[in-house]
DNA sequence: GCCTGAAGTTTGTGCTGCAAACCTGTTTGC
DNA sequence: GCAAACAGGTTTGCAGCACAAACTTCAGGC
């Protein structure tokens, strides 16, 4: 016995530099499309590609992959959920900010 | 060649929910014990040895181990360049949050 | 002198972020 | 018209690291 698990204070999936950027940016949009995404967080195409997939797999965006001018054209926006969980994200953030001393005494 | 890396935006070192945590706390105070710091992030033992040799090792923190009444003290305070990285850090947040869109474009 | 507990440290491992290689369709040169 | 370059992504390989469990050491009880 004893205390196996640290809290599970901030969500790591989201935390993640990449994704927070991603999240953030998408959540100042309707949508966007790759290219758009790749400038606006300086990822590369490679990782842009993996951190989408993984927050789409966790619903958190949905991505739409279509053909403009015969070209490859992914567009991506953030899910009900995913709006709701980057603004909870930040709201953490700001109250680790403010002293989050949290004992887990009781 | 080509564009190898990804921006270095956002310091993993000090972005770790643990860490930036620790820092976080640490940045309140003068100084902490162990024992606080581990109440305080809700980190198991073991983390926050980790984490803490890690801020070390970066000059982040000193750590100082003393007796105290017979019993291991081990008390932690930044340094000024700890001090500056986490007021850094929390200033790039931000900065992301209130739109970073940071075209490598000139 | 042995057991319990407090205060840390070390170890093992599974995840996962990163960069490089690869893929697929489309222009562009010639 | 066909090969090379390019645009837009995806897949792969590996190295680093966060986490939890096991271990350590010393202090009191009993």
């Amino acid at each position: 016995m004893s205390a196996p698990s640290d809290g599970p204070i901030l969500d790591r999936l989201i935390h993640e530099p990449g994704r927070l950027a991603l999240m953030t940016v998408l959540s100042t949009v309707e949508s966007a499309d790759f290219v758009f995404l790749q400038r606006a967080t300086g990822l590369t195409k490679g990782n842009l590609s993996s951190h989408l997939t993984k927050l789409a797999e966790a619903e958190l965006v949905t991505i739409e992959k279509r053909f403009v001018h015969r070209k490859p054209n992914t567009n991506v926006a953030l899910t009900t959920t995913g709006r709701e969980r980057i603004a909870q994200h930040w709201e953490q953030l700001d109250s680790l900010r403010n002293f989050s001393a949290r004992p887990r005494s009781e």
